[in-house]
DNA sequence: TCCCGTATTTGATCTTGATCAAAGCAAGAT
DNA sequence: ATCTTGCTTTGATCAAGATCAAATACGGGA
């Protein structure tokens, strides 16, 4: 499970994804040169803790590779994950003093850490900074609202399919072409995790999986490596406004 | 449903609560005066639209009074709220074309609001103010992320016993009494809009709150008035973990 | 006060997804 | 090559909540 770093660097800005997505929006070389000397990166291995609900939080950051997973337990073991966070997305809380929610390495993982304070420091400073970084939180609440809506009202193939669909897009994004027609990619989660992730249990993401590819909407090489044959057949089946709108 | 208008306001910064909440949480006496000079109030009857998901969006504000609801709905009209925003909550996006989500008046509501152009220039010259935006909005994802957690994994009676301690914990934080024995307050949504908000039908809502009536857990004057003889005990009933730690 | 329209409660049945249980499979270890 | 070990798939059963269908209660006018 260990793929090659990806480098998603802004082309002006080097090697820390954190500068492009959180920090780099126009680049200002005093504010590169502070981040350059906070940097530092730490890896995890797949299934580790990077840390718990409630911890003091020394650090923030974004995740460089691999997929890392936000969730919560309840005493009794049932579990939610609140959030997925992928390659350049953004990973603690300026302004915070303890983490929220559990934050668990789903693969192995490599973070691009600065320390809290001076990194609020520059927010502080720099009111492009935290405009950027208001910017991101808006997207992760409207990504957080559309999930929302998947848990509370969709059923356990309209999860499997959005989630796939979610991937899928995320994955032809990064490779710029726009065609979506056939899309292939590794689903970085387990069965548990997605069922995790989506309110079911393994059970049914289970089913639901072979059910969507008995109906050739998917197809598997393997558990984890999907193809979809026809992006648009397989958005059908999410239940999702399929025609324009907004992305979420 | 039209109770009088409770006063929220910063007792150094006047009569509008976007001043306490969103902006004036160091009352700088500049950043006042701008305010003062854009603000506009409105009101919305209860059912009303305020905005629909895609429109264009030309104000930002905060609620004064009543509530207001964000929501979704799929083509087959399964719908899902995705926040409630009651009195002293921020309305709007800084930085956003259109608004995401649909926003409905659950009851009368009335809006304090700002034209969003000059409230952007503002955040973008006041870092306070940026940051203090990011602070609510962190505020609101952690509230969507423990919703998630409802919506995926707590049973029936779980929601319901979670999002009445919510009202009864926000009834008793505006009046100041902490003592938390018995608590009385008035549900701001019908039995469907709690449906819409917890992820069910509002036939089981309405077993449900029966339920817990009958357990001596809540009590009820007409459908709408409650009384909450100890709060502890409904605690129980949440599934969330009833010791200390972080309120979200 | 009575009437009407809406919201709520209640009941009977049905469906979906959870739970319990048992194989199946692939990859590494012996 | 065979035996683990840890997923994953599949099957049978069950329960929570949805759906359909009536009652019933409530609030606001005439």
């Amino acid at each position: 499970m260990n793929t090659a770093p990806k480098t998603l660097a802004h082309s002006d800005c080097g090697d820390c994804p954190i500068r492009y997505r959180a920090v780099c929006s126009r680049c200002e070389p005093d504010e590169l040169a502070v981040l350059d000397q906070l940097k530092t990166y730490k890896t995890y291995e797949a299934g580790q803790m990077i840390c718990w609900a409630g911890d003091q939080l020394q650090f923030v950051g974004s995740v460089v590779d691999g997929v890392a997973a936000l969730s919560q337990t309840m005493e009794d073991g049932r579990r939610q994950m609140v959030g997925l966070l992928l390659p350049s997305d953004f990973v603690g809380r300026p302004g915070r003093e303890t983490a929220p929610f559990d934050v668990i390495a789903a693969t192995d993982v490599t973070l691009c850490l600065f320390r809290k304070a001076p990194f609020e420091e520059l927010i502080n400073s720099t009111p492009s900074i935290a405009t950027r970084l208001l910017e991101m939180t808006l997207d992760e609440l409207d990504a957080a609202r559309e999930w929302m809506l998947l848990l509370g009202r969709k059923t356990a193939r309209e999860k499997i399919a959005s989630f796939l669909a979610i991937l899928a897009r995320r994955e032809t994004a990064l490779s710029a072409g726009q065609t979506m027609g056939k899309v292939e990619f590794t689903l970085p989660l387990s069965r548990e995790a997605m069922a995790d992730y989506l309110g079911l249990t393994l059970e049914t993401v289970s089913r639901q999986v072979s059910a969507l590819k008995r109906a050739g909407l998917i197809e598997l090489q393997g558990k984890r490596k999907i193809t979809i044959p026809d992006f648009a057949s397989l958005l059908n089946e999410t239940g999702d406004d399929t025609d324009g709108g907004m992305p979420a």
